[in-house]
DNA sequence: AGGGTATTCAT
DNA sequence: TGAATACCC
């Protein structure tokens, strides 16, 4: 559009995509000369269905929030704050300023969608231009399909698929030149919201984090300096610094999955093949996982495959607070039950096994455990973590046979083999012996005692027995197949 | 992206 | 007798 067509401005919709570069909605109301408007909405009304953001996500888009809201007035605009209904607040920004084109990136989740779609019919009824752009996946959820018309349910042929789709977008850049609208605009306050957590003790452990634009570059520029060279072989140690955790950036959008697809194609790591491979398709896990999402809205309360809606799971509320305060008496479970207390993040190999002892040791409902991962973790993504739960809970597509039941001293043995992971989180046994670090109980009094450590008292003893934890646990499945 | 156990195989 | 293998859960 010619910069001269009109005065009036455009209003471009922030929501979990706090981000300059890689922004097609912000590049298209740049290039349309229009002085432009920036808005993050927060909404969690239109949809009855919407689901409020857990704590630690609160945390981590109050201060991604003042990042980017930073960049903007470096830039000579002001991003405006609204919280409440998308089309109430559309509505009155455009009677306030005139505006006649609206924009935003598309989201893939069904709650988003539905807002979106009708704000899309609100904006048509009242003759103001809509755009909606690519959002933040490899490929539109409606690009990829079977065969047969219907979605991918199974990984590996969504990944063929996957591969054999054009190249992702060229990613575009951040705007030069915001032409920002001069007006005054009501705006809320970071504080208002009060997004930071009420126990300020809690997020003094986050401090591995820096929200932002910036930061998440950062992080993906020393993950591909870094990690990367050994990713394929050590993605699974939790106790190595080895993969991206690039996961709470990607969920706030502060960059795309599209830009670090690009950025896998640089030359310095043409001899890293296998590690980019690798890591390639762990994004299409991702993307797999939207997919389910997109086609089914609730995939973290519903199980994915009914026929477990007969299950009968156990409400033992001793148990559940054990796990949750990494107090199971399994040393890797309650390392990564810790780790996520401490500082909004778990490993991806030990969210696997906290999982499978949430459902499978302790037979408590998976959707209890999405909800507490929901709550905690910086990265909580609607689409991972209800299809996580799911595929290890037996449930989900794809799933992991319900018979695949983690030995959480064997899953320690193998991922943390020197435990470096168990000592960092569960300090109570740093002094024991790798031999007994993962199964305490076994270790001689005197082992015990030369550790400082008294079972019952500095660290529980296990709460459940794992051998017959498991065979409880392959009756209750068989019972429901 | 597994575990447990019986059986076979290789010293 | 310990390491691979097979096979079921």
């Amino acid at each position: 559009m010619p910069t001269t067509e009109s005065g009036k401005p455009a209003i471009v919709l922030f929501r979990y995509d706090l981000r300059l570069a890689d922004n097609r909605a912000l590049h298209a109301a740049s290039e349309s000369g229009k002085p432009v408007i920036p808005v993050f909405v927060w909404d969690e009304q239109t949809s009855p269905h919407a689901r409020p953001l857990g704590g630690a996500r609160k945390w981590w888009l109050h201060h991604s929030l003042n990042a980017l809201s930073a960049t903007m007035k470096a830039r000579g605009a002001t991003l405006v704050l609204k919280r409440g209904k998308t089309e109430a607040i559309v509505d009155g920004l455009i009677d306030e300023t005139g505006a006649d084109l609206v924009l935003w990136n598309r989201r893939y989740d069904p709650q988003g969608v539905e807002v979106d779609t009708g704000l899309k019919a609100e904006l048509a009824r009242r003759n103001v231009m809509a755009e909606s752009f690519e959002g933040h996946l490899l490929h539109e959820p409606y690009a990829l399909r079977t065969a047969s018309g219907g979605y991918y349910r199974v990984y590996t042929p969504f990944w063929r698929a996957l591969a054999g789709q054009p190249e992702p977008r060229d990613p575009v850049a951040a705007p030069i030149g915001l032409k920002s609208w001069h007006g005054e605009i009501a705006s809320e306050t970071l504080d208002d919201w009060n997004l930071l957590p009420k126990h300020p003790d809690w997020s003094k452990g986050f401090t591995d984090w820096t929200p932002g634009e910036e930061a998440a570059h950062q992080r993906l520029a020393d993950f591909l300096d870094g990690a990367i060279g050994h990713y394929s072989r050590e993605r699974d140690r939790p106790d190595i610094e080895a993969t991206s955790r690039l996961s709470p950036h990607l969920v706030h959008g502060e960059i795309t999955p599209v830009q670090i697809w690009h950025a896998l194609k640089a030359p310095k790591l043409r001899d890293h093949g296998a590690d980019v491979a690798k890591f390639r398709r762990e994004m299409a896990w991702r993307e797999f996982c939207y997919h389910l999402l997109f086609h089914n809205p609730a995939l973290h309360t519903e199980n994915f495959n009914a026929s477990f809606n007969a299950f009968h799971w156990n409400d033992r509320q001793d148990h559940f607070d054990a796990w949750k305060q990494g107090k199971t008496g399994y040393p890797i479970v309650d390392a990564g039950m810790r780790q996520l207390w401490q500082t909004g993040w778990m490993h991806n190999r030990v969210r696997m096994i906290v999982a499978s002892f949430l459902i499978k040791h302790l037979l408590i409902d998976w959707r209890k455990g999405e909800e507490w991962f929901w709550d905690t973790l910086v990265d909580a993504d609607p689409a991972n973590n209800a299809a996580g739960w799911q595929w290890v809970a037996g449930t989900g597509a794809d799933a992991a046979p319900y018979f695949r039941i983690f030995n959480p001293i064997l899953q320690g043995e193998k991922f943390d083999p020197k435990g470096d992971y168990v000592r960092t989180f569960v300090p109570e046994l740093a002094a024991l012996p790798g031999k007994y670090l993962n199964q305490p109980w076994t270790a001689p009094q005197r082992v015990l005692d030369d550790a400082g450590i008294m079972l019952g008292e500095t660290y529980p003893h296990p709460i459940v027995d794992h051998r017959s934890a498991r065979r409880r646990a392959l009756g209750a499945y068989a019972e429901t197949r």
